[in-house]
DNA sequence: GCCACCCCTGCCCTTTCGTCCAATGCCCCT
DNA sequence: AGGGGCATTGGACGAAAGGGCAGGGGTGGC
């Protein structure tokens, strides 16, 4: 079984590695299909620093190569999930997924199964599905944070702790707090906790009052 | 793990053995749970026969014991499939499926996966539908809360910080951390920002991993 | 009356958070 | 080559947050 990894900037083939000791990596989804050309692949899409509609269209492509494909987000979220599996993935989890757990999901793709995190699978099938007339409400100016802050914001907005978040992401403490700093000023949001809100699109007290 | 069919009848007993050497059966769920009270196990209930009310109950029935539920239908059908997804299940299939196919889905399902039938996933998630957040139902132990804890949670979902608190309901800042300390208890969270995603039913990072 | 529970508070302590100033290296663009 | 943005880190420091200990008051039930 092939493990592609898809990625602009590749930053986790460590741990890509890790997880899957042939695990391969490319920047493309026609170069990581040009690397098991035949085999049953599965293809990791790495959405981080990628706008909603670009991961689409990048989950569209993949499906359309025939592979498996597992989209990784740096924010995960229902409605991505839905629009993700509604393209074709058969996953969708984290981009920051320990090796232990990315295992857990090839097992189930590859065994005809959908994976996404446990929480989502709850929320997705606790909704009402309707027909309606509003997408989504978009969120504020999430474009203007950089991938790296992205990915520590999508931790916060999941009550993370810096010093999770730094074990996570590999970096020193210092540097969350340095990445927290300028996500707070784009954001125009006061601490953690509201930045936590803001992430999920509810209003704090502050915007409110 | 435990694999427990739940069937009134039994047909298909000689079948779930070849599938599994340690299956077991039970005519109702509180008797398979019985068998096996501690262990993580997958319950497979037997829908054959059974109208479209009733296998739901049951599944719900099924999940409350806090264990996987595969629901087996004689004629699965899509709108049965998110029913039961719906009410907990993990995994959907044929009643007839083949000892093969249902060791893929016990080891999809084990794995925090979801499992239909590929046809079906392709329908349901083939349908032109728009998610729509249920009306958020409150945190299940809201009610552990008493009333002046109920504010001050109310006040953090918010993104208020103890001083302000403090000011809305004109006591000191250590009042307010004690009340804090015994809501971090009773809902089982770690800090503010925890129960600020909390209680707005967010899903929270270490509540996943 | 006693006891349980809630509400409120002080002092003091540790941990975490958030910011300031400063610096390095990388990559891309001009 | 130089400039700008980004990611990274260090040290230091003040501001929050959170908890332990030790109380004050009230209400209500047994």
């Amino acid at each position: 079984m092939e493990q592609l990894f898809v990625s602009p900037h590749g930053r986790l083939r460590q741990r890509w590695g890790e997880a899957f000791a042939k695990a391969r990596a490319a920047a493309r989804v026609s170069d990581a299909v040009a690397l098991a050309p035949d085999e049953p692949r599965t293809l990791w899409l790495d959405g981080s620093g990628l706008g909603r509609a670009e991961c689409l269209a990048w989950v569209r492509e993949a499906v359309a190569t025939g592979s498996r494909v597992v989209l990784m987000s740096a924010v995960p979220g229902e409605e991505e999930a839905f629009d993700a599996l509604n393209q074709g993935a058969v996953g969708y989890c984290h981009v920051e997924a320990a090796p232990r757990q990315l295992r857990e999901i090839a097992l189930v793709v590859e065994h005809g199964g959908l994976w996404m995190p446990p929480e989502l699978v709850q929320r997705l099938m606790g909704l009402s599905l309707r027909v309606v007339p509003t997408p989504a409400p978009a969120h504020p100016q999430l474009d203007a944070l950089t991938a790296r802050e992205l990915m520590v914001a999508g931790q916060v907005a999941r009550g993370a702790s810096n010093q999770e978040i730094a074990a996570s992401l590999d970096i020193s403490e210092r540097t969350v707090k340095a990445h927290l700093s300028s996500i707070f000023e784009k954001l125009a949001v006061r601490d953690r906790v509201q930045l936590a809100l803001a992430m999920n699109n509810i209003p704090t007290y502050t915007s409110v009052n």
